[in-house]
DNA sequence: CTGAAAGCGCTTACAG
DNA sequence: CTGAAAGCGCTTACAG
């Protein structure tokens, strides 16, 4: 409470113990709670210290205990897809459930913003990482290893040997369900439009498209865009595609940027939305509600998976490493039927 | 690059030192660029610590230094408004644009979500923070104060003696801006919406507003709604706005959840949008977008207000109070006029 | 129950 | 130009 009369430097572990005439140690001691010391020495350390004003200097402690008790948000996604325009995107929504779910443990969280190419991981005092949705060779993953850093995925991993732990968002899964709505509002002939890269997210939507394309008899139609491109690559992708299949009837493009440029594109040759080409996309953000149909998304609990993600990764810090499992679930997804793909009235459950 | 063979811990600068043979000193001085090396000596100690793959240990150097590098985030702001349903708000875009300006200067950003009561900023080792939009009395300024840190608001600080530096909103000038959109849209007589706390932005608008009113001769009818609330205190601060003052004909609601339960309020009045009543708020976000019809809003140019605001900080804690400006002026706001409260056609530039 | 001492990994006067 | 030594503020065996 009192401010110290002393000096206008903080006061430390030594002022304490100088002040309540104990050693170091025996403030140590008290102060965390160590049971070695008598309990009427204990509460007058603590009077003492708390008059003082005194507060643990963080970094000595850190120092000594060897952990910089925080994590950090990372991904190598590039900047027109994460953030770009409006920002408010799939990045920012696990970064602010991600912050509350650390410091509710005691951590830190850094929010490490998606840097093009980024030595950013090196400045940054940390004891792991989680990162989004991981591509194949990803460069925040890369930097975290040769740290020797310890990382949760928040999707899975999809690099050859990384066994790393994940919470799975269900890459399959979230295609399947989104195929299965476009079949159900009459699709036919539904088209892909993935990024380039090797995420998850990419890679099971585009098995799980060819399966539900043998199963259904469909004549696959899979178009890439790198995500550099943010919207006016999906718009290419998707005008392009739509030239080469003129009977396309859906287009399922899991970035949100690619589906906002998708339904320009499909406009733009003369088809309507979604009477001529459904467009769905995979996030529910502020794209896919601001985009004019609005899109229909998938809700993917992104809240409940990150604080998964947070968890396992704190889990793994504390060493246990044998009780943690490799993989967390998260909550099954759920479309959101929106008018980018409604043709008939949504079914009232 | 190659690992070293000898343990698993990473190496040290006493490793270095063995290995170059010479003293922990000279390699400091030698990785750190102090100008007292042979230059022979500087380029074989420098190899031999990429060989070891020797990094500084960022613990050590900044209880050393005494200095973090690294700075938080903060806000008093209750959950409902700067987070809640779709988290999407003001405060993570924000966030993402302080990441990305701290980071170039080489410190870390620390999210730290706006807690209910939040000792959060005890345990976080920071150098200082930047506040956004600190209330005359804000927890989060008084556990920086109390801890000493400096900080720097993103709004002008409203707490009497308070003379930190700022990055100006231009609370008054953007009331005056929606006022005067909503006068050209043929508004006769706006009633006024604001949060019950003292930041800035209620603060200031009030006293526009007031002036506004005196100057055209409008009856001034101001409400004010608990910002803890959220959208539900809006429809209800609303609602008996209406009641009260049937002939009010627009309401200027500053925070957006007010905005968009305002919004319900009129409909649920019998009144239309916006031939009736026409609604318009502050902050163009998820939520000013996606609200049926869209709300008019306004452009404040938070990137770049908020770059400046981590320039102010880091200005201030390298030291130079003298040099550094008492506060930087955010960019023109500029109104982005939507279907709640366009009568007429916008005016084409 | 309490304390003297070592050490976490750096940097920086200070002396040579 | 180079090094021995002190010290940043803690914690933790270890000894009493």
């Amino acid at each position: 409470m009192a401010t110290s009369g002393t000096g206008s430097r903080p006061p430390t572990i030594a002022d304490v113990a100088r002040a309540a005439s104990v050693s170091r140690t025996t403030v140590s001691h008290a102060l965390n709670g160590i049971g070695k010391v008598d309990p009427r020495t204990r509460e007058r350390i603590k009077q003492v210290a708390a008059e003082l004003g005194y507060r643990p200097n963080l970094r000595a402690q850190r120092l000594r205990r060897g952990e910089a008790k925080a994590i950090a948000l990372a991904s190598s996604m590039p900047f027109a897809v994460a953030g770009g325009a409006s920002r408010l995107g799939f990045y920012m929504e696990v970064a602010a459930a991600a912050a509350e779910s650390a410091l509710l443990h005691g951590y830190a969280l850094v929010l490490v913003p998606p840097v093009r190419s980024g030595s950013a991981l090196y400045s940054v005092d940390i004891d792991g990482a989680i990162v989004v949705e991981p591509d194949r060779d990803d460069a925040a993953v890369a930097q975290l290893r040769e740290r020797g850093l310890p990382y949760v995925a928040l999707g899975r991993p999809t690099a050859e040997g990384d066994d790393s732990p994940y919470v799975d968002l269900h890459g399959g899964p979230v295609a399947d369900l989104l195929l299965a709505h476009l079949r159900e509002q009459g699709a036919r002939r539904p088209a892909l439009l993935v990024g380039a890269g090797a995420r998850h997210s990419a890679v099971d939507a585009r098995a799980a498209y060819l399966r539900a394309a043998a199963a259904h008899g469909w004549p696959p139609v899979v178009a890439t865009a790198p995500e550099e491109g943010g919207e006016q690559a999906g718009y290419e992708a998707c005008a392009a595609l739509l030239a080469e299949h003129p009977d396309t009837d859906a287009v399922c493009a899991l970035v949100d940027a690619f589906a906002v440029g998708a339904v320009r594109a499909v406009r733009d040759s003369g088809r309507r939305i979604p009477d001529d080409v459904m467009v769905v996309t995979r996030y529910d953000g502020l794209r896919a509600r601001t985009c004019e149909p609005p899109l229909t998304a998938v809700d993917l609990h992104l809240d409940q998976a990150t604080a998964d993600a947070v968890d396992l990764l704190l889990a793994r810090l504390r060493g246990e490493t044998a009780a943690t499992p490799a993989a967390a679930t998260a909550p099954e997804p759920r479309v959101v039927p929106r008018a980018s793909s409604l043709r008939r009235p949504p079914p009232r459950p």
